[in-house]
DNA sequence: TAGTGGTCTAGACCACATA
DNA sequence: ATGTGGTCTAGACCACTAG
């Protein structure tokens, strides 16, 4: 059998295969080490291994004793996975979303290009506003593909508690595996202030992101601004 | 608590205390993993596991065919690993850094829990500014230790083109391995606005860094003021 | 008790770099 | 040609979870 990488990594690129095309689907457990080594026709080891890399790209969590099951956005270990701000002192607070707009509209040519629409594609904008303990802390402006989300809505939105991934991976089929962003130290503009309750010329984090399903697929692209006089957004170099 | 680790976890406490206790330097080749295994009575795939780990972490390097080999800040693919600032558009400018003042100094209550200093123990206070291309972009402040690097000067940091790791690596045998940021989005005061050639009131993205070596040891405590017009910080999400 | 993931071994062979 | 890391196998046994 040619082969032009190493076969952990074909079966890798299978079980992948599996999981886009939704054979197994988040929270499922897939098949154990042992029936998937029999399915591809490899040793335990190397189907071990392929798992290996998937868990550690948390699309796959293992848990001793019991199975090797799909990653799922609306499990609570992984609702914040994607939310880096903090609070300077003290714990988590609780979590409050609310919805300010959602409608259809065009997409600029950058966000075009970063969502790879095609032309005269249009876009779903979603503004909305989180909560940390009592003042509003985030105000996110969130791009996603029209076509791809139809049936998108607030109320939809809302009812996930605002936790954008598990609403579209539980009604859209669609699992955000990753992200990248940008951060930029900006002054607050009247629109940003009002909803945040801070005076204009606030100084706010703006945090671009553009975030990526199978495939390097980007399914989203969002504009952030975090106040952070009581807060920090936190990163781990290694 | 678990009383029993895994032997590979054994093997990589063991050869993380011989890269602590200098036996395999930066820049160094370790053994062969056929010579680990036998030294410490384990099988290849073990001994290798433990590598991989460290490979993982960074600590060490490894290339087919050549060895394996600790990881050195003065290593090209190394200098940029903790800076997360990039040019908007185009690739990386040259980087210039410059020493503005470099004294000893006593902690603050924070920093000196931070570092976890003995009462009474004082601090290196470094300010740098590194230009990105034409203009100043970042705003270092440095507190080391005043113990641990005694004979630290700008000269000294200067002769290694600013790059601080690959100074107190090669002159004071001190590897910083991971780090934690903490950002925030500030005004600039005249003293930053001075420095950083930007008017009083400019946003700027204020870093917090605290970076630790070998078991989880602080060794150093910093302040970066990032003017974002024409750069972000970027980062990546898994 | 049965089934799952987790560890460890011993050995074969491949891919790559250097002399 | 030699020595290094990289892959793959087959099988044994351990640790954890659930019925």
């Amino acid at each position: 059998m040619p082969t032009f990488a190493p076969l952990y990594r074909q079966i890798r690129a299978l079980i992948l295969r599996s999981l886009k095309d939704r054979e197994w689907k988040p929270g499922d457990m897939i098949p154990s080490e042992t029936e998937l080594a029999a399915r591809f026709g490899v040793s335990h080891g190397t189907a071990r291994r392929a798992i290996d890399e998937l868990a550690a790209e948390n699309v796959l969590v293992r848990r001793q004793g019991r199975g090797t099951f799909v990653a799922s956005h609306l499990q609570r270990v992984n609702q914040f996975r994607f939310l880096k701000l903090r609070p300077d002192e003290g714990d988590l607070e609780s979590l409050g979303g609310k919805v300010l707009e959602c409608r259809r509209t065009r997409p600029t040519a950058t966000m075009a290009r970063q969502l790879r629409l095609r032309p005269g594609e249009a876009v779903i904008l979603t503004r909305r506003v989180l909560r940390f303990g009592e003042k509003g802390t985030v105000l996110d402006e969130i791009w996603l593909p029209a076509e791809r989300f139809k049936g998108f809505s607030a109320e939809g939105f809302e009812s996930y508690q605002g936790l954008l991934y598990g609403y579209l991976e539980a009604e859209f089929g669609v699992q955000m595996l990753r992200a990248e962003e940008r951060l930029k130290a900006v002054l607050a503009q009247s629109e940003q202030a009002e909803v945040l309750g801070v005076e204009v010329g606030t100084p706010l984090l703006q945090v671009d992101r553009v975030s990526f399903t199978y495939e390097e697929q980007p399914v989203e692209v969002r504009r952030g601004y975090y106040d952070t006089a009581r807060h920090h957004y936190f990163n781990h170099l290694g």
